[in-house]
DNA sequence: TATTATATATAGGATAACAAAATACTATTT
DNA sequence: AAATAGTATTTTGTTATCCTATATATAATA
């Protein structure tokens, strides 16, 4: 599997949006997550994610509570917000709707 | 379509490869064309557009020729190079890989 | 004459993905 | 006890590229 890291561009933010959607997660959990479901196409760095995250919460979309453990370091768990659920459907109808756009070009009706 | 944009990061010189190999196009009509066949989707802009097509000639995946008309502006035109045919055909295979991935994380298969 | 459409080019600003390193704690191995 | 590996977050600096805006020039139209 050939992997283009251009491509990702402008897509990670929805694809954390999807992701604590479903369940709510920490940073690094998030990365091996992404990994696991990709079948390993996906491998986030960390200073891809953090900033993202913390981009995320200040536009409210999603909120960070930390977690004190006993039996390791402290985890910042981030949910989605009501905001963060509006704004995943719209990136839904937004991606649909650009892989529409690029299919017209890749695979045009008549070639 | 705000976010509009940082999808199509990434992803313009792909567009641009694959309407070149259908046919030899000048700037100006690339942005036409790619408006057109997408529905009005890609509005490419000229800082955008003209910058690409440098780009990709540098990499030796396109060439211009200036063709003069005598009751017009000369057009530049462009063709796909044989090394712009192989790197389109990786590409694609890069882009189905990459829908893939995103589709693994966006509809996944135990919700 | 002024505007619109055609046609190419580039400077400057904004954003985001990445590499890399810093920090710090826990668990396992030697 | 010390070394190593794994977990977990943060930040700095670099790079790429998409956009706005502007400049230039010609032909057709109002």
């Amino acid at each position: 599997m050939v992997q283009k890291r251009e491509l990702i561009k402008g897509n990670s933010d929805s694809l954390l949006l999807c992701l604590l959607a479903q369940q709510s997660m920490y940073g690094y959990q998030i990365i091996k997550e992404l990994e696991k479901r990709s079948q390993g196409y996906f491998q986030f760095k960390e200073g891809t994610l953090y900033p993202a995250l913390h981009r995320l919460e200040k536009a409210g979309l999603i909120l960070g509570k930390w977690q004190m453990l006993f039996n390791s370091r402290p985890r910042r768990y981030y949910h989605l917000t009501a905001k963060g659920h509006a704004k995943l459907s719209t990136e839904r109808a937004q991606w649909q709707d650009f892989i529409n756009a690029v299919n017209l070009i890749l695979q045009p009706a008549e070639i």
